[in-house]
RNA sequence: GGGUGGUUAGCUCAGUUGGUUAGAGCACCAGCCUCACAUGCUGGGGGUCACAGGUUCGAGUCCUGUACCACCCA
């Protein structure tokens, strides 16, 4: 084995073979275990978040197959339709300087399906990387023909259901994509705006309670008064109550609109009167609902303003009755080009009362970053009220559990105001709607022209075109968990590993995807999609900022794992951005920040690094710190490793035959079953950071800083009995081999490296056999051993005792000293005789006595390890000061904790009301204190004395 | 404005039903190339647990309020 754990050597290497003998694959055998992986964008890289999140799932997976379950992880990615289309739509124009309508809608697709082909599978190769123990053979994509028939199927069946419906609505509108966009795919950002208050005259001669001619209104978005239809005042608003019913004349328009009395106007805001445009923002549209106004739209899908408006009812039915005219002054000019001119004609007017600057939030569309604007547009709609329902009810009683469980009050939230979910995108990329109009308009929806055909009686002849239309990229991927396992055939996949049993995702993704996939698998298939939702935080950078490109704060996993140089990563920051004029600063911070760049890491560490950040916080505060501790401790297990190895290959050790164990043997066994315990317990609670940190606390603290030094007394000394080495080298090995099997979850790669060559030797490894599906590791209570337990702690504190003395008297830690135990009991007599080994070998001493009469003593430097004394002798060694020094300080110690008990004990609320146990305690604890103050006092007032 | 989460050592985080002198890693200081490991070993320093009240014999932990941060929603 080399020196330093070297990882990029095995790797690829490892798991290049675990998928040649199809490891991955379930077993067949077991109660099942499934977990669905959250479809990665077909067109993504792995982020920080995705590494974050498949080191769970996969430590989750593998730790499954060990358990022995029938264990399937399946894999896939989403088309994700605007990204997708976005993406290769920026390489055509770049490759062949045509737009996607130059091309075609089939021209185009196909081109995307080329680029997929050929670049689609970048993120899944990173997937391997990070050990992702996926089943490659079952992997889907969202556009499958096989994933197509379901969602097909599911928006047949929910058409002919009534729970599809198409209808005119204000939805989200980008104007950028000219596609319609929902809620969550809108970002809303707080931003500096300008309130301007106009004066609404009033028509037929009505004036105000105050005299006045005309209402005022305030409005961020002038351009949207020409889609005006009303003006709500406040129903309790006295200073309003007889213009209800009256009328207001549109300035520039010149259209009568209503005066209405609606609780969405706030009498302490402003003037207490709300312009109301139902067809351009979703509160008015909510107004013009309850008081039956007209939708007046102004905008085209580009968001200028039209040569004349649309009005429709609230049904969407054309209204011949409103005249659609609008000032030709307008026509054609973009929103915010309009805006100008119409505070321009207003202020012109004497209509403008003033203009405020305030602080107001704006919609953004997250895919192409321009303000989304709400327009009133035919779209596809899924009634969701039913179906939420019974979604809710299913985390209601438990059938789906969320872990941590506070999220379950975030899905309520969301799922008790829930709007109807509009699935068509007009886009070119995706699932076509499933629907097909004949020349008058009318809708058929089937599975394919044929059937509608058949299934409407349509004869041959009438003339069908289909949808032009594409679902939403979260309507397919609402149907992951059952359509990935061949829905609507039966198949047996979708018997064994339906419901999945466990999803596990961020909680910004509760949205998106969680309530849909409840929603449609309970509908379509009568099971919940997954037992348990496991949510875990965002990964963040270390000053705990969002990463992005346009902070230039990214990392990459992949070179956490590999590495990077400075130039590399500055250029990977700062290239091909959106905002080109942020490179500098963000080189600069870079350059500041990772000064020589970033050394390899491998990938078990970054997965370590990953799991003990995983806690119960909604921010994951991504610390480079603790990855170069785990990158360290991966090197610790592999040095131990090959400390055993060098100790045990070509030994004897003890399989068969008989073996002595030594109290450190039984001692780490035992620390075993405990470990076993609690990282088995943290696993199942998924407390991926108490597991990690278990597993290290062992490794490190008690494997390698005590077991593996206690061994070598044994292995070195060549009076040891064989049969005493045959069960220290037993114990070395079977220990690391339990080791190797509790980490390989965490850290696949370098387990398994090591697993190979220890396994032999602990007579555990089958020709051929891997860890992967080696059985976790069961704690024996019966292999307990306290006895063990409490003389390594007695050990420990002996050898710690001397060793503090070293440093504090700067004895050279090479130095062998004479030490004496006095005052002790029996117990710690024979601990002595039978320990004097170890203590030796580790405190480096020359020798260590047992001293009957504490009186006798010569002058020494002093520790405690409970009653007993640990003396190292001062004869030309011991500064006179030093020791004065370090007794002071310890008697500080004392004091202070002698103290504190006694006020406690002192208080008779304590003593009276506490439990007597916890009052005992506190008693013996003083008892305990004050006996080695006394002792610490003694041995000061001595060498002051001198 | 409503809701949720957070505030513990210089930094990143643990702290289980309230009960040892509040822990870990990193960073820091001192000493060590001790035959597994300098990606290491040994020893050490560092926290009035955001603040103010309250409940309790006892509060980092429970309750109320405040401040600040973050996110979601309006």
């Amino acid at each position: 084995m080399d020196k330093t754990y070297q990882p990029e050597q095995i790797e690829t290497r490892w798991y290049q073979r675990w998928e040649a003998d199809n490891r991955f694959a379930p077993s067949g055998e077991g109660q099942p275990f499934s977990i669905m992986i959250p479809p990665p964008n077909v067109t993504g890289s792995l982020h920080m978040g995705h590494a974050f999140q498949d080191t769970i799932m996969d430590t989750l997976v593998r730790y499954q197959r060990m358990k022995g379950r029938n264990t399937l992880w399946q894999v896939g990615t989403d088309h994700a339709g605007i990204a997708t289309q976005m993406l290769v739509e920026r390489k055509v124009a770049a490759e062949e300087g045509k737009s996607r309508h130059d091309l075609g809608r089939e021209a185009f697709t196909d081109k995307i399906w080329e680029w997929k082909q050929e670049s689609g599978g970048h993120i899944t190769r990173q997937l391997r990387r990070m050990g992702a123990s996926v089943d490659w053979t079952r992997e889907r994509f969202t556009m499958d023909d096989g994933f197509y028939k379901a969602v097909q199927e599911v928006f047949v069946r929910l058409f002919d259901e009534g729970l599809i419906y198409r209808g005119k609505r204000l939805v989200n509108w980008d104007p950028t994509l000219h596609t319609a966009i929902s809620d969550l795919e809108v970002e809303n950002k707080e931003q500096q705006g300008q309130f301007w208050h106009f004066r609404y005259p009033l028509a037929d001669g009505v004036t105000t309670d105050a005299g006045l001619d005309h209402l005022v209104v305030a409005t961020t978005r002038p351009e949207t008064l020409l889609g005006d239809t009303g003006v709500a005042v406040n129903p309790d608003d006295p200073r309003y109550a007889s213009l209800i019913g009256k009328f207001i004349e549109l300035p520039l328009v010149g259209r009568r609109i209503p005066v209405v009395a609606d609780e969405h106007a706030d009498m302490d805001k402003g003037s207490g009167c709300v312009k109301i445009t139902p067809a351009h923002d979703f509160n008015d549209y909510e107004v013009g609902k309850r008081q039956g106004l007209a939708l007046i739209n102004v905008m085209t899908p580009e968001a200028t303003i039209r040569e004349r408006a649309e009005a429709f009812d609230l049904q969407g039915r054309p209204r011949d009755d409103i005249d659609p005219a609008l000032p030709a002054a307008y026509a054609g000019l973009d929103r915010y080009a309009a805006r100008e001119r119409i505070v321009a004609d207003m202020e012109a007017a004497g209509l403008l009362e003033k203009t405020e600057t305030i602080t107001n939030t704006l919609p953004y569309g997250d895919r192409s970053g321009d303000v989304i604007e709400p327009l009133l547009t035919d779209q596809w709609f899924v009634a969701v009220e039913t179906l939420a329902k019974p979604a809710i009810e299913a985390v209601e009683n438990g059938d789906i559990q969320f872990v941590p469980k506070n999220y379950e009050n975030m899905y309520f939230a969301w799922m008790r105001d829930l709007q109807d979910w509009c699935i068509s995108r007009q886009l070119w990329w995706g699932h076509r709607i499933p629907a097909w109009y004949d020349a008058e308009g009318n809708v058929y929806v089937a599975r394919s022209e044929a059937e509608a055909r058949d299934k409407y009686g349509l004869s041959a002849d009438v003339a069908l075109t289909q949808d032009e239309d594409v679902l939403d990229t979260w309507f397919s991927s609402g149907l992951w968990t059952f359509g990935t396992l061949g829905w609507p055939e039966p198949t047996p996949e979708l018997a064994t590993f339906h419901p999945s049993s466990v999803l596990v995702t961020g909680f910004d993704i509760i949205f998106f995807w969680v309530a849909r996939m409840i929603m449609m698998t309970l509908k379509f298939t009568g099971e919940v999609p997954f037992r348990q939702v496991y949510v875990h935080g965002l990964v963040r950078d270390a000053q705990g900022q969002k990463m992005s490109k346009s902070k230039g704060n990214v990392l990459d996993p992949i070179d956490l794992i590999d590495g990077i140089d400075l130039d590399s990563l500055v250029a990977k920051r700062t290239g091909n951005m959106m905002q080109p004029q942020k490179a500098r600063a963000i080189e600069k911070a870079t350059r500041a920040e990772f000064p020589e760049g970033i050394e390899p890491h491998g990938t078990d560490a970054l997965r370590f690094t990953f799991l003990s950040l995983a806690t119960t916080g909604r921010d994951v505060k991504f610390d480079m710190g603790r990855l170069d501790g785990f990158r360290n401790f991966c090197n610790k297990l592999w040095n131990a490793s090959r400390y055993v190895l060098m100790n045990t290959e070509g030994e004897d050790v003890g399989l068969d035959g008989e073996v002595e164990l030594s109290l450190a043997d039984r001692w780490i066994v035992s620390r075993l079953q405990r470990t076993e315990r609690e990282v088995t317990r943290t696993l199942d609670d998924y407390r991926f950071d108490l597991a990690s940190q278990a597993l290290y606390e062992f490794v490190w603290n008690e494997y390698c800083d005590w077991y593996l030094e206690l061994s070598k007394p044994v292995l070195w000394d060549d009076n040891a009995s064989l049969a005493a080495k045959r069960g220290t080298r037993r114990t070395l090995v079977r220990v690391l081999e339990a080791i190797l099997r509790l980490a390989h979850p965490m850290m696949p790669f370098i387990s398994e490296e090591i697993w190979q060559r220890v396994a032999p030797l602990a007579g555990t490894a089958a020709e051929g056999a891997s860890l992967m599906t080696q059985p976790w590791p069961q704690a024996d209570d019966a292999r307990l051993d306290e006895t063990a337990e409490r003389d390594i702690e007695w050990l420990k504190g002996v050898i710690v005792a001397v060793r503090n003395i070293r440093a504090e008297m700067n004895l050279a830690p090479g130095k062998p000293l004479d030490v004496l135990l006095t005052k002790g009991s029996d117990a710690d007599r024979e601990r002595l005789v039978a320990n004097r080994r170890f203590l030796a070998k580790l405190a480096k001493l020359d020798s260590a006595e047992w001293l009957d009469d504490p009186a006798a003593a010569p002058l020494a430097a002093t520790q405690l390890v409970g009653d007993m004394e640990v003396l190292v002798p001062m004869a030309g060694l011991i500064d006179k000061d030093a020791e004065l020094k370090r007794l002071g300080k310890e008697l500080d110690k004392q004091d202070k904790f002698i103290g504190g008990l006694e006020k406690k004990l002192g208080n008779e609320s304590f003593v009276a009301k506490a439990p007597a146990e916890v009052v005992e305690k506190e008693r013996a604890k003083l008892a305990e204190a004050q006996a080695s103050r006394q002792v610490l006092a003694e041995q000061r007032d001595k060498i002051a004395a001198l």
